[in-house]
DNA sequence: TCTGAGTGCAACTATCTGGTTGCCTTTCGG
DNA sequence: CCGAAAGGCAACCAGATAGTTGCACTCAGA
């Protein structure tokens, strides 16, 4: 896999590997956008807490958020995710063609 | 999702979320089953690194490692690869589903 | 226009994490 | 048997990170 797609993936995962912050991104694609105000009445850490992390996933390009009215408005980035999910399908058939190899190796004949 | 599957997901991310480790894990992928001082020999960083970033996979139950005289044999362990795909997969879902409301929502008649 | 709900900003703290260096143990090969 | 290769253990360090608290700002609505 290519450097610069390692370098994509890395930071994308990296948003995901929080159990806080993987909640959230649940929760946004459970229930649909969603103020910060509603997202944080339903979680164990602060409001500030939960700010913070929805930055950082909007950060991954996994959320986006826009004001309206007095609130802030998040939303599940659905191509982001798609994104993370072709990654982990490309590493996993750098494995099969290893595998594939491997047996070729191993039994040239069949 | 399950709170269950969240606590077991995270940890899975947060593991491929380092570039240089999802680096050392891509290798794995691509070259097969490796030991220590030939994945740390093309790499910018210490064997001991390595090292720990092996460790930190391992933990995650990402890869597999063996001694073998006196290598240590690290190997990609597909059944978790598939786990963090299904992952994945199962929150694409879950937006799917919220998306599918949503439009029912909007437009009743269709 | 005044109150409160919803956020943003900043400072601070404790812990985690990626990385290093130094040294010791094990094991292969001549 | 001895040297070197491969690796494990432990201490240490700097920066990132998850969380907090406190205060200031901005709208919506009675």
């Amino acid at each position: 896999m290519e450097a610069a797609q390692v370098r994509d993936a890395a930071p994308l995962f990296a948003a995901l590997g929080d159990e806080t912050r993987l909640r959230l991104f649940v929760r946004l694609s459970t229930t649909g956008p969603e103020s910060i105000a509603r997202l944080s009445a339903k979680s164990p850490v602060t409001r500030q807490a939960v700010s913070k992390h929805l930055d950082i996933l909007s950060r991954a390009g996994l959320i986006r958020g826009a004001r309206r009215g007095r609130e802030r408005i998040w939303e599940v980035e659905p191509k982001r995710l798609a994104d993370a999910r072709q990654y982990l399908d490309r590493i996993s058939l750098l494995w099969d063609d290893a595998l594939g190899r491997l047996k070729r190796f191993v039994e040239p004949q069949a």
